[in-house]
DNA sequence: CTAATTTCAGTTTAACTGATATCA
DNA sequence: CTGATATCAGTTTAACTGAAATTA
């Protein structure tokens, strides 16, 4: 329904607005597959930061994966929910709460790993695998020479 | 004021992950300096678009621009206003507003291009030219691969 | 008293949808 | 009558802000 004409081959090669439109490509295809099992990308990414750190806090989960706090108790309410995480009042600190992954979250997780790695496969399938890990390269490098703008 | 702890090692290397971050960087950093001049990324596009194709509708300006027609009314509302476009009922179909540039437009968009081209090398310093070009062939291809997926 | 944590309610912004008036 | 256009009002969604209740 919605028709699109030629775009001024100005704008066609600037380089963040290629970026733009790559990502969000990107970013739609592993939306569109995780959604096909019901999941949300901030799913896939809380249990990952799960994996890798162990029970922590919501607060430490939100600092970890750089999800929001208050975004972060809704995503923890929809994976509890579901039985893939579990909240458990830290006897440590009454404050915390502390998050663990259940069986069926671990479960999960291998699911959804295998989902984000068949869209990336997807996504980077014209280019071979040289150019593939060039082109993470790249991204690491833009990155690591942006990323210190903002901080302290 | 937002501390930010060690992301899991698994999230770092996925290229869906690093195109939305270095993505998310450069759009930042256009957007900044255009802000410097009171201006909006639609409004370099708009500008561009007028250059490339000449006096245009606000659908076809919509169309080729992949602004939509509601947001391309409030953008043109605002250049309209600062004097860089003019609207003028196209006496040949009285439904239609022909958008044209003014002087002072031509020479806004002048500015604006060397904004956005400063930016452009500013967030593509750490690479060499020839990564450059490399890096967005790359792009294109992606993007040329899948832009393909839902039309019709 | 200050600071951290969890939670909820609300804000912001870009992108989009629906409806209306006008005209072809 | 159908279809395109310009406009406005409102929706959606992700990301974020502010404040309250609890505890350190």
């Amino acid at each position: 329904m919605t028709e699109h004409g030629d775009t001024a081959p100005e704008l066609e090669t600037i380089p963040s607005r290629l970026l733009g439109q790559a990502s969000a490509l990107a970013g739609q295809l592993v939306s569109d597959r995780l959604a096909d099992t019901g999941a949300h990308r901030y799913h896939f990414t809380v249990l990952t930061t799960l994996k890798a750190f162990g029970p922590s806090s919501q607060a430490e989960l939100s600092r970890r994966s750089w999800i929001d706090r208050s975004d972060m108790v809704a995503t923890l309410n929809t994976l509890e929910a579901d039985g893939y995480v579990e909240r458990t009042v830290d006897p440590a600190d009454k404050r915390r709460n502390i998050i663990s992954m259940t069986d069926a979250g671990r479960l999960r997780l291998v699911e959804l790993a295998g989902i984000v790695a068949n869209a990336q496969d997807e996504f980077l399938q014209p280019l071979s695998a040289a150019e593939r890990w060039a082109f993470s390269q790249v991204l690491l490098t833009l990155i690591a020479h942006h990323a210190h703008t903002d901080e302290d």
